[in-house]
RNA sequence: GGCGGCGUAGCUCAGUUGGUUAGAGCAUCGGAAUCAUAAUCCGAGUGUCCGGGGUUCAAGUCCCUGCGCCGCUACCA
């Protein structure tokens, strides 16, 4: 029997859990791992919150309070969430705790000894005030590509793009305010080049892998390994375990997979058994599943299995990496600073967990991004879960109770119609086991359903109603069928409703201890039911409408961005600026851009060429002939092969964008805007 | 522009290595039934499988091309 640790990407303890968390890395994982034990596999599961890094340090210096009480605190709410949900490891840790520095330290030593670790120094922005380099998001300044106000230094918020610190404009620390300098600064890069033949070998491996995963993991690797920084100067993380370097930390990507391990190794002294996870980490045979979200990718499949690669202990390499799509939420994509999101703790207090659980199963995003859509939850609880699996159960119930007295026994002879029905389930209960055996939940939910629809069939072709009438013996039949059928998908469904599962089990009266080789087993005694509730309630239209109406308005009450003032200027300032009318003249699409516009105006005479960010809302044609308002001094930029001489300027919101004109048109070109 | 993905019924999606008359659920219409949470069951379907070309005895599936959409990325003076 092999071994299996299955993981699941580690959540940053600087926000809550939402439903695409849950449905990408939580919700197939711990499915897959209830599967296992169902089988009595050995199976760990294992996860924690990943504690460090410039984003929780800074939420910590904005509220005065430690960074570690940020970490404490949404490690807390991360897991209420995935109670409330039923998500259940084995272990769930953070990485600020001392296992996890030591073995972290552990890694970096490993790699360092044996040749992967190169230094170099770099330039970056260093506050004198504070004394200390203004990693990432320490720093705030002017976007070098768009111009927003409150871009990060290693994002910026507006445009999304990647931003090098040095480069924002009029920089300022986050901590102080002051104008930071561009100092040098040493760090320490991951050899990742020299993994290279070795992650390829392995990776030749893996032709079972998931097809998303390997085409990405392949044109990474075809674009060329680089050599990356894995310390950051920041005092919020694990120190760099070298002497006289004790301003710097290994970076979060660094150590957070790490994380894996020492969660087993916490797991372990919790069983009493401090070197229990080595059985699980250092036996080639066991198999490593990291369950993770498309972003994480790269880390998985290539960065954490070289750094596993550089170690003097052998551990095992990850098995297998199946990495899920997104989910979207009514066709757009989840977007936690839009606010466009449904946070886990908020949804299983207005629904069952359950619910959601069985909704994100039958829609999980394996093999491309799916939708979450509030009138088709509801359909699928009410359809699948009320009417068809829950009707089923209840019918077949109320008639025994009615009926036999809630007691009846085994039929001596078995009708055609049954034995067909029995066939079916036992094929379906075949493709099942080998659907949550390769992760594909949304077709495991999909035939057990089917099953309880054949079961309704059934009971309908079977009329029991009418034969109880005139052949109660017969009738009984019915009934046994059904409530076999009912403990096969007792038993299948385990892993995606543990709950309302014992429920049924226990109306059922069935041991609460079973297996999934229980499924093999056929029930022949008598049997007796228990008290009966329905499993399934249905979802009113009253409490998705309300749903949707919360959903748009936290998207609108987010929407209003407080408008931040500039300093006051001078006149001069602005007398600086030339800006004049001009006419459009001619206009053509930049053939290498989305959004570039290649327009000639027409300055009284003189004619300008300028490039213009505007293709998404206007058409070359529309443009000619319009007067429009143009910054004439700026200086002339090349972009994209040409040189553009001013800026037309245009009025934005979001994707909306208007181009400032006349409301009168007699004005000639070339006047002056003061 | 580069990389990747997608385009199948009104809607959400299945469609394995090419192989009979292209499927499921929901919604719609008609019927049966009354054990059951008005639940269930049966029947009816509607399709230029995005367009065009090609390979093949055979294409929703493979190749080329055009269009449209999405994501990442570059670009936004």
């Amino acid at each position: 029997m092999s071994k299996y640790i299955v993981t699941s990407a580690l959540p940053y303890a600087n926000g809550k859990l939402h439903i695409g968390h849950l449905a990408g890395a939580y919700l197939p994982a711990d499915i897959f791992v209830r599967f296992l034990k169902l089988k009595n596999e050995d199976v760990i599961y294992i996860c924690g919150t990943d504690e460090h890094g410039a984003p929780i340090s800074i939420k910590a210096e904005a509220e005065g309070v430690s960074p570690k009480d940020i970490a404490n605190r949404y490690h807390e709410k991360i897991k209420e969430g995935f109670d409330a949900v039923g998500i259940e490891f084995d272990n769930f840790s953070g990485t600020d705790r001392q296992i996890h520095y030591k073995l972290s330290q552990d890694f970096f030593k490993d790699l360092d000894k044996n040749g992967f670790i190169s230094i170099k120094t770099s330039k970056q922005l260093y506050c004198e005030h504070d004394k200390k380099f203004l990693a990432d998001r320490y720093v705030e300044g002017i976007c070098p590509f768009c111009g927003y106000e409150g871009a990060r230094g290693d994002q910026c918020d507006n445009c999304g793009k990647l931003i090098d610190a040095t480069a924002l404009i009029e920089p300022k620390c986050m901590i102080c305010g002051n104008t930071p300098v561009v100092k040098e600064t040493t760090h320490w890069f991951l050899d990742l080049p020299k993994f290279g033949d070795k992650l390829k070998n392995w990776i030749g491996t893996k032709s079972f892998w998931k097809d998303n995963v390997h085409k990405f993991i392949m044109s990474w690797l075809e674009s060329g390994l680089i050599e990356r920084a894995i310390t950051r100067d920041l005092k919020w993380g694990i120190p760099l375990p070298i002497e006289g370097n004790d301003d710097k930390v290994l970076y979060v990507w660094f150590e957070a997979p790490i994380g894996y391990i020492s969660s087993t190794i916490e797991w372990a002294k919790n069983q009493g058994d401090d070197d229990l996870w080595k059985k699980y980490w250092m036996d080639e045979n066991t198999k490593l599943i990291h369950f993770i979200g498309k972003d994480n990718i790269p880390f998985h499949t290539i960065i954490w299995p070289a750094l596993l690669m550089g170690q003097d202990k052998n551990f095992v390499l990850p098995y297998d990496v199946p990495a899920n799509e997104y989910l979207n939420l009514e066709g757009k994509q989840l977007s936690t600073s839009r606010n466009w999101a449904i946070w886990v703790d908020e949804i299983a207090k207005d629904f069952d967990g359950e619910y959601v659980r069985y909704y994100l199963a039958a829609n999980a995003p394996e093999t491309k991004d799916s939708d979450f859509v509030w009138k088709d939850f509801q359909n699928s609880i009410n359809n699948d879960l009320a009417n068809v699996l829950g009707n089923l159960a209840n019918r077949v119930f109320t008639f025994i109770a009615k009926f036999y007295d809630g007691k009846i026994s085994k039929y001596s002879e078995v009708s055609d119609s049954a034995l067909e029905l029995l066939n079916s389930a036992k094929k379906i209960i075949r493709e099942v086991e080998t659907c949550y055996q390769n992760y594909k939940v949304r077709k495991a939910t999909k035939l057990i359903i089917d099953l309880a629809r054949l079961g309704n069939k059934y009971f309908d072709e079977r009329k029991p109603w009418k034969m109880v009438k005139e052949n109660k013996e017969g009738a009984s039949e019915t009934l046994y069928v059904c409530y076999q059928i009912l403990e096969i998908i007792s038993i299948l469904f385990t892993p995606v409703f543990p709950k309302k599962m014992s429920k049924l089990r226990a109306s059922m009266n069935l041991k609460s201890d079973f297996n999934w080789d229980d499924l093999c087993t056929e029930i022949t005694d008598d049997v007796t039911i228990g008290e009966f509730k329905p499993l399934f309630t249905k979802i009113e239209d009253k409490e998705i409408d309300t749903q949707i109406e919360k959903l748009f308005a936290n998207l609108k009450s987010k929407k209003k961005e407080k408008i931040v003032h500039k300093e006051d200027i001078e006149f001069d300032d602005f007398e600086k600026m030339e800006l004049r009318i001009v006419k459009i003249i001619e206009v053509e699409k930049i053939k290498k851009s989305k959004k570039l516009l290649k327009i000639l105006v027409d300055l009284d005479g003189e004619k300008r060429t300028v490039l213009s960010g505007i293709a998404k809302n206007y058409k070359p044609k529309d443009l000619i002939g319009k007067k429009v308002v143009m910054l004439i001094n700026l200086k002339p930029k090349k972009m994209m092969g040409e040189l553009s001489q001013g800026m037309i300027l245009a009025a934005t919101n979001g994707d909306k964008l208007s181009l400032l004109t006349l409301d009168r048109e007699d004005l000639d070109i070339g006047s002056p805007i003061s």
